[in-house]
RNA sequence: GGGGGAUUAGCUCAGUUGGCUAGAGCGUUUGGCUGGCAGCCAAAAGGUCAUCGGUUCGACUCCGAUAUUCUCCA
């Protein structure tokens, strides 16, 4: 006890309370002390779980341990995993920000056991950890225990009230329902009770109005959940049921930021040094000041979280785009932009800004930040500028949505198409409809993205039925590095269902086919069972490190053993255009800097797309230089050399490249090719010289900083060669051989260009000539120059002529009538004063003289056409036009 | 993955129920004014109305497909 307050005199005085650095590390090594390994975060962007985009809690990257798909290295293991959440329980985006305490990304705190310790130690170390090494004060802390739910027939968790029991007076420990105290992964999965320690923070007097334990759960910004331990014992099945899982695991998870806010005495998380190094820098580049007025906070602190969650998702390789993820992101971003741009009048980028600050602060823990500091800029600053711009746009479109409205309530429905077409943000509309005295129907406006939002969700829906099990995986699962073909079996299988219909999904206990992963496609193929029925492979995927066969149909027998075929002739292309992947990045590296990293690639067997950070568009000599580069190494015939069980620290250390955002073991595959050495779980080629040749087709931007090249080698070359040489070669033909085609196109050009003026000319001449023909024949009938005639010209001659002609006179009336493939065509012209003084019209004279035609038509008052299957009509149209002006 | 919009001169954009032989501003070229420049005035050049197909007497306009792009939702 006096060793404990001597700690607390010399190095904790009450004014310097830790720092955030100094509470990460705290926690980090008790749990080191307590035998557990302490592993680095996980990248925030998710790749091979389709039912997750981000990682929104600590326990994401062990989901596999908890499933029972793979086995961990260790049973105790401690983190901080930084997380990202834009909607959930307590946490819809549009509210970050408006309170001091919620977040879209977060570091989270947590310690795991897999089939290790459970609830004694879990709870124990808990304890010890807040009141003993952290030193908060017993009182202000309340703990829950779940009160058991009869839905699931489960009762009221007793061994963990007991424990408490023993720490805590009763008075402090809540019964919580199924709602607070029930953790589940998902709809299905596995999932347990939970307890969670609570913080009261608030003032002795607030307290003595009200007693903490009633604010637990509350949602009150200073009685606030910060850590909840989670006791895993059930898997949820697909129809609801629980079953016991075979071992018991522990899932923690403390906010940290939260507990940054209790141990530095603070009221609000913006208030810790997790953000005020943001918080003063966003002062001093948008000339505000935080603590004055509650909107321009509100402003800040949302600027001050999404700049976090935008600049770790750019670090990991996720970037602002229209779908998925990057969709997420953009949002956040966009989010951010506008709260600067109507509360604190900012009209220019200004966030990226804010990235500099962010990297120092937290580059220690997260070295992602930076090394990737530059790109986030410019990927930041690009998405301002033409965010901004599309605030602009939209400004001027409301303005005529304002103009065009009656009353003083604009329609819901075109706010909503201002919103869902054109990205204006709706809140931004509602306030300037106000400033303006309007009122918004949101009702309307509610109902439409109500709509919309259906469309979109019936249109994803997937059921996945219960895994059917048959068997277990060997633990070598994937064997496709080494054959193409193997003798397998089925060790589950389930349904499920789509939009597209039924399809089934298959896991066998060893398996060649290669699953999507590292940009490489997934193999395709075939199962075949020994009374010969053929199951296609259609695609394979990873999920949660189960590689999963997507087929139609599901085999009479799925217990029989099967020869699984990959379609070999689709491998060896992809394998040729992956090992080209590789000598492509070298080559990028090489010719341009070593700035260049891989952001993105896909490969298939067609072709391969490679994604990478640059700043400018290549020039034609670098496309050169980086085509040679690679060609080169395949002339050298470069033997492939695969370790596959390399240490991660060993191979770097080799000088092998890694990729950011990207989450690997401890022990890793290394794919060499000479100096080209990287980290690949993907196919490759034995020898470059297999690759037989490298070409790019094309280079551009994708985003900004972000360029793109796309190729192709092998076969594809060949044919890509022969289809310009045959394209070539026709042009040749066309221009009668000749050696030098360019020029050839080039005269041909001009050439056409002169002719076309002069063909202008000689019509403009002969319609003249014409013209003065036809005026000669012009009678005058009652004051007007009438004339009647066929002439040999067609639609778009005659209406020039009319033209023509009207110009000369404004008394006229021609009805012009011509023949053109087997139909007939009138045309009638009446001058705009007869048309006015006389009450005619060319439409109506066009559609009854059709009649004699057997067509119909129309126009305008003073010129029309109509057009008919009768050519022997035109002299009767042309005798009964006189009747018109008699 | 689903929905909505856009694509018209070098650039930014108009183009009303299908019919004014497609317009504006900026820019370009030429000429003029001015001592020179900035500038002003005048004139001209510049368009397969994204591509392909359909409906129609007639399509920039309507319909379908494709491409590119923006945007919302999942």
């Amino acid at each position: 006890m006096f060793s404990h307050l001597q700690h607390l005199i010399i190095f904790r005085p009450f004014f310097c309370p830790m720092k955030s650095q100094e509470i990460r590390s705290k926690y980090l090594e008790f749990f080191k002390s307590n035998a557990h390994t302490i592993v680095p975060s996980a990248p925030m962007v998710i790749k091979d779980d389709p039912t997750l985009m981000f990682t929104n809690a600590g326990m994401n990257q062990f989901k596999e341990y908890f499933l029972g798909n793979s086995l961990p290295k260790s049973t105790r293991m401690t983190d901080t995993q930084k997380c990202l959440r834009v909607s959930g329980k307590h946490n819809d985006l549009e509210e970050v920000g408006m309170d001091t305490y919620h977040h879209t990304m977060f570091e989270m705190l947590g310690n795991w056991s897999f089939g290790d310790y459970f609830k004694k130690e879990a709870i124990h170390w808990a304890w010890e950890l807040l009141t003993e090494v952290f030193k908060i004060d017993k009182n202000i802390l309340y703990v829950s225990v779940f009160e058991g739910s009869s839905d699931d027939n489960l009762e009221l968790d007793k061994e963990a009230l007991e424990l408490w029991k023993a720490i805590v007076p009763e008075d402090r420990i809540i019964l919580g329902n199924k709602k607070d105290n029930f953790w589940e992964m998902g709809d299905q999965g596995p999932c347990g009770p939970s307890s969670e320690i609570h913080v009261d923070i608030r003032s002795e007097e607030e307290k003595a109005k009200v007693p903490g334990r009633d604010l637990v759960n509350a949602d009150h910004p200073q009685v606030v959940e910060i850590w909840n331990l989670v006791f895993m014992e059930f898997n949820r099945k697909a129809d609801g049921s629980l079953e016991k899982l075979p071992a018991k695991h522990v899932d923690t998870g403390m906010g940290f930021e939260r507990l940054c806010m209790v141990l530095q005495h603070k009221k609000s998380n913006y208030d810790t040094d997790v953000f005020t190094p943001i918080i003063s820098e966003i002062e001093k580049v948008t000339s505000s000041k935080y603590g004055k007025s509650e909107k321009t906070d509100i402003a800040i602190r949302v600027i001050a979280d999404h700049v976090r969650a935008v600049t770790f998702s750019i670090a990991d390789g996720q970037l602002p785009s229209n779908t998925g993820a990057g969709y997420v992101i953009r949002r956040i971003l966009r989010r951010a932009i506008r709260y600067g741009f109507t509360f604190l009048n900012t009209k220019e980028p200004f966030i990226y800004k804010l990235v500099d600050t962010l990297s120092t602060q937290m580059g220690e823990t997260f070295p992602e930040l930076k090394s990737q500091k530059n790109l986030c800029k410019n990927v930041i600053k690009e998405e301002e500028q033409s965010f901004l711009r599309t605030l602009d746009q939209g400004l001027i479109l409301l303005e005529n949505i304002i103009e065009k409205t009656e009353g003083k309530t604009v329609s819901g429905k075109k706010a909503f198409e201002l919103y869902d077409t054109f990205g204006f943000p709706i809140d931004l509309t509602a306030l300037i409809l106000r400033e303006r005295g309007y009122k918004l129907n949101e009702e309307e406006f509610n109902s439409e993205l109500q709509k919309q939002k259906v469309r979109s969700r019936a249109a994803s829906v997937i059921i996945a039925g219960d895994w059917q099990i048959l068997g277990e995986e060997e633990s070598q699962n994937f064997i496709g590095y080494d054959e193409l073909l193997a003798d397998v079996k089925i060790t589950r299988f389930r349904k499920v269902a789509g939009q597209k219909g039924e399809l089934f999904q298959i896991v066998l206990d060893k398996t060649p086919f290669y699953p999507e992963g590292g940009g490489q496609v997934g193999d395709k193929g075939y199962l075949k069972s020994s009374d010969g029925e053929m199951i296609k492979i259609t695609d394979t995927k990873k999920e949660n490190n189960l590689i999963i066969h997507f087929t139609k149909n599901l085999p009479k027998d799925p217990s029989a053993t099967f020869k699984a075929v990959v379609d070999s002739k689709k491998r060896i292309l992809t394998q040729a255009n992956h090992s080209a992947t590789h000598l492509l990045h070298q080559a990028l590296r090489n010719v341009l800097g070593e700035h260049v990293e891989q952001k993105g690639s896909m490969v298939s067997s067609e072709h391969l797309r490679f994604d990478f950070s640059h700043f400018s568009k290549l020039t034609a000599v670098e496309i050169d230089e980086v085509e040679n580069f690679v060609n080169e190494r395949i002339r050298e015939k470069l033997p492939l050399i695969e370790q596959r069980d390399l240490e991660y620290k060993q191979a770097i250390k080799q000088g092998a490249i890694a990729l950011f955002g990207e989450k690997y073991g401890d022990s890793v595959r290394a794919i060499r090719f000479g100096n080209s050495m990287e980290l690949c779980g993907g196919t490759h080629v034995q020898n470059t010289a297999d690759i037989w040749y490298f070409k790019i087709i094309s280079e551009g931007a994708v985003a900004a900083g972000i360029r793109r090249i796309e190729a192709i080698t092998g076969d594809a070359v060949k044919a890509y060669f022969s289809g310009q040489t045959e394209t070539l070669n026709e042009i040749r033909a066309e221009l009668k051989n000749t050696k030098t085609p360019v020029k050839a196109i080039h005269s041909l050009q001009e050439e056409n260009a002169a002719l076309k003026k002069q063909v202008e000319a000689l019509l403009r001449e002969k319609a003249k000539n014409l013209k003065n023909e036809l005026k000669n024949e012009l009678n005058n009938i009652n004051g007007i120059e009438f004339l009647a005639k066929k002439v040999d010209l067609d639609a778009s001659g005659v209406k020039d002529l009319a033209f023509q002609l009207g110009e000369t006179g404004n008394n006229l009336f021609l009805l012009l009538a011509s023949e053109q493939d087997g139909k007939a065509l009138l045309s009638c012209y009446i001058s705009k004063e007869l048309v006015a003084e006389r009450d005619l019209d060319a439409g109506k004279v066009v559609r009854e003289l059709g009649k004699y035609i057997q067509g119909g038509g129309g126009g305008q008052p003073f010129f029309a056409t109509a057009g008919g299957k009768n050519p022997a009509g035109i002299n009767e149209a042309l005798e009964k036009a006189i009747t018109y002006i008699e």
